[in-house]
DNA sequence: CACCATGACTAATGGTATTAGTCACGAGCG
DNA sequence: CGCTCGTGACTAATACCATTAGTCATGGTG
């Protein structure tokens, strides 16, 4: 396959996350991207499927970096630290790449885009994959899921948008938050602080 | 003043409401609304400030209606159950009108926006205010409003964008997570269904 | 060396918000 | 009773965005 130099896949996704995590999401615009990239916009045509097919990949790309630093925390030890350990690096990855957390979020119908609801699903299945080898007080699992993920990602939505009013003392009530999710699932009385 | 009949601001923003409720935020477009007022789209900019003056105006409302939801509740009795009550009024809310939801969302920062920024805290005090009333584990409130918050918004922004796979059983979920809240927060060791 | 796929481009279309300027109506005052 | 003037609609024009169609230069492959 003959080949320009040009620019690649990777660098138009490039672009648009740092414009993505410096100025939001809605300021991903195709003009944006190519002006960024020194191309004209219908170039872009040419790595992904117009202004849809560059926020697709950018779902994808977000995804399997959520699924990478979930897949870095240490499975091992007590059931608690591993999912404190999951809880912050879910947090940080929100604060770290505010715009791949933001694209992330559509969620995506199974069999509407089977390719992206793996990806998307790829997160989720780790931390099922911790909370089944956990003494859980409730042994459903489906609902523990539910409310570790509901408040992973209410705590980092609201960080994100600004929604607390002072910043100090973020940290210690995002560790509280969690805490009261993680001991409660445990069926632990008192929240442990680390 | 003299007038003409035409439409109002609230038919302004009962359309604009209709199009969010039924099609997402995303859909609400100036021509949009207009459309379905059987007006032109220049016209609506004698009632809203363009596209951005009319985004105000729902949060505005959406601030209020929520306010409205969360003082509708019974503030006597048990705390769990009144802390229970504001959770299902805050999901019941996002549910039937997840338009208005939207567009609460966006945070705007203190002195930006001084009706906006009072408006959008007006829920938020209403849960201080029960929450100062009760006996809380730890005694600092504002981490226990913010795991408040997270678990909320979080659960219903999740399920408002369809992040949880099976339909079924998210009701239990729901009451589950607020519960895992609600028991840790007043120091409680098991989880009490209702 | 000729071929041809790749990846850039220009040109044109349609939808969007926005601004400027116009105009008809009708309530209230003289 | 009629004039005035503010309200709230309108048309016209501009700018930005995504998208499609069609063109063209390049460089690797046969």
């Amino acid at each position: 396959m003959g080949a320009k130099v040009g620019v690649t896949l990777d660098d138009v996704l490039d672009a648009a996350l740092t414009i993505a995590d410096e100025r939001g999401l809605a300021a991903v615009t195709l003009t944006e991207t190519a002006s960024a990239l020194g191309i004209r916009t219908p170039s872009l045509y040419n790595h992904v499927g117009g202004l849809e097919g560059l926020r697709r990949q950018l779902r994808l790309r977000g995804a399997a970096a959520l699924a990478m630093a979930f897949r870095a925390v240490d499975a091992g030890g007590e059931p608690a630290h591993v999912l404190r350990a999951l809880a912050r690096a879910y947090r940080r990855f929100a604060r770290q790449r505010p715009g791949l957390y933001e694209a992330i979020q559509p969620a995506v119908a199974p069999g509407e885009d089977d390719q992206l609801y793996a990806a998307l699903q790829e997160p989720v299945l780790v931390v099922v994959d911790v909370l089944r080898r956990v003494p859980l007080a409730d042994p459903d699992l489906i609902p523990a899921v539910r409310a570790f993920r509901a408040m992973l990602h209410g705590f980092a939505d609201l960080e994100r948008r600004g929604g607390f009013g002072m910043p100090v003392d973020i940290d210690s009530s995002f560790e509280m938050s969690i805490d009261l999710v993680i001991d409660g699932l445990l069926g632990h009385a008192q929240p442990s602080r680390t």
